[in-house]
DNA sequence: AATGAATGAGATTTCATTCAT
DNA sequence: AATGAATGAAATCTCATTCAT
């Protein structure tokens, strides 16, 4: 079996114990009897526990922001662009949940050593919500009122937070561990809520509707 | 030393360790030390690791719920509580940022025993913010206008998401490790941020000024 | 069992299992049944394969070179000093023959990290024949005669090397493994080779009586 | 490429690597790598790490003992003799320094399987020496006194002794790990002084002059 | 109330070695 | 003549946990 294969086996693998009991917990015997192959080979072919994890982690977050860059036609009016990089997120990691799981949950913790890579892949998915949320604010711009990029970037980040939180609820092993009743949302009314809350904000934002304490 | 203070400072130090190590990677050895006490003792007192962390997740989840609900003057105008609730969140995180790491970072992972318990804590938090939310739609509604019951359940998640992920944004931690620069956002910024952004979307939801896709 | 005790056993165990293995031949599962005791215990004593080795190490040499240099009287004249130290280094070597293997034979390889200091062992024992040496010289000297420093370095180093080899033949081990016959040498009779040698190269030097190779 | 020179180019890398790392510590994968040829290859040729490392030693012992052979005139007189053979001694492990740390430092473990061979190797290499001490003697007896044979051995056994050491003085890798300073001694050195040692033992043995403890 | 001494079980990793081609 | 692919076995080391005091 020619290695390439053999190293994707070996990376779906990971992805899926990882995913399931977190980069500690997770055995590289249990990785190597999934994929098929043995222990001495996964190392060979991907040097440590450590360098796999990066690898998977890398694999799933590249495909992830691949999904929605591609998704968003350079040429479509802002709120379709924004509009179709949420569902492309929804859906993607709808489709990956053992891929998102690995992302959202399991790569968080300080510490590691891979944390810092980590950090830095979800700071490019932060990065293309901010490009997004920026050309959308500029086109969409009733009257010149610019916003400002600190304003921009805690929007990303707040909607990124959202998303992430929303496609965890869509999870159903978060739903059965919380004990939550009723179907999980679909990507559609994920994306919907979701793009509600992105424009509302938006909107009232760039027209000056701003939410002030009352003096008290 | 009587019971109760010892068993204070074992928490104190579990929650440092466990929030700059996780939960796999922290030893035992390493939080008795830093709590002052042999390790027998420890498990005296506590029983066992996975005890000890469901112990400290229960303390710092507790008091971020209490520390919100607190915030929260049953009297106030709709607004004023979500605000206050989420000036509140995001002090008390910024406060004590061991326990909001270990609330945020650590306590995700599937497939370790607690993981159920720490999703039901998640989900406490997000039925606040749930109750926050429907009384400022039911008291702020310009119209009669109820939003679906499900439509506010997905905005709490989105809420919940938006502000962990702005709490982690104020994380001097994480913005080292993404690269970032700048100042993060204070507590006000962060809470202002996304008091907007809720406050814009539940105005527009209940006005029936929804987006929508155009037809294709 | 207090510590000490059982630390000294671990030491036994490993001198004798790193004599009979070599380093990475032997194995700690091995020396810590040997020991009495369990594998961890031996970590938590002893910290390292390589910290083990090292220690052991250390010890033998260190006994060695005070079973010399105590049986070295001070007040005595420079051959009877010669003297005694010789026969106190066989009369150790053949006493502890394991250790005497663990600095002879398995301590040696360059590349382990833990050559430097095994050589500087080495080292502290020409120092000591050296000093004897020198002061054997300077006593003996029948006339004016000194010899330069360099000499009485090689001439160091050739006697702790004869004095080595001579050991190892003593060793029954030794014996067997390259077919020898006959009785090995006692202790008497290996100090008696070695200090004619030394004393007659000794008077020779200082007398001026050099072997040169005839002018061809 | 023919085989004949394959196996050269294995053994060639394999003594360079033994050297470096010891038996155990050498890999086979980087022995190959260094030959320029394929694992299985090398299996092909030598079998095993074992055969490998015994037909080194092998190799490299007889090129020692052949060197040291050869430069002895079995015409000249009997100290020209000695001294030749010492010369070709240290000329020939200060040319090969790897087959003489091979040799030296590595071959020494006891336990290992190949341990008698190199045990019986070097008894050769005593075996010289003891004829050529014995023909020395016998011809250069003033007078007649036999040495005994078992005392012969003995000396032999110190010759070779002192002069591994003293070789082993001249290479700049121990050295080094002493921490010795000042330039190593020249062959010419370290042949005049084992020279010297080995004559003026010789002569006084056979002329009776011996040295003995004075009665106390 | 508190601990020094001790361990069973299991983790990652390495390596000599062999097929099938 | 030569090799890419693959592995069984064993190494070092760690850790949560428990006695005996």
């Amino acid at each position: 079996m020619p290695r390439e294969v053999r190293t994707r086996q070996m990376l779906d693998a990971a992805v899926e114990v990882f995913a399931r009991c977190g980069y500690r917990t997770a055995s590289m015997d249990e990785i190597a009897e999934l994929a098929g192959a043995s222990k001495p080979l996964v190392y060979l072919y991907l040097n440590s526990k450590e360098e796999l994890f990066s690898a998977c982690v890398r694999r799933e977050a590249e495909a992830l922001i691949a999904a929605v860059r591609s998704a968003v036609d350079p040429g479509a009016p802002a709120d379709r662009r924004l509009w179709n990089g949420l569902r492309a997120f929804f859906a993607h990691t709808a489709a990956h949940p053992d891929g998102w799981a690995l992302l959202h949950c399991q790569a968080r913790t300080y510490g590691e050593p891979f944390a810092l890579e980590v950090a830095r892949l979800r700071q490019q998915l932060v990065d293309v919500v901010t490009d997004l949320i920026a050309r959308t604010a500029r086109e969409g711009a009733e009257q010149e009122c610019a916003l400002p990029e600190r304003e921009i970037a805690g929007l990303a980040h707040a909607l990124v937070g959202a998303a992430e939180s929303l496609a965890g609820w869509a999870d159903s092993r978060s739903c059965e561990a919380a004990g939550r009743t009723g179907a999980p949302p679909s990507e559609q009314e994920a994306a919907g809520t979701l793009m509600n809350l992105a424009w509302a904000g938006l909107g009232n934002l760039m027209n000056g509707r701003r939410w002030a304490p009352a003096r008290s």
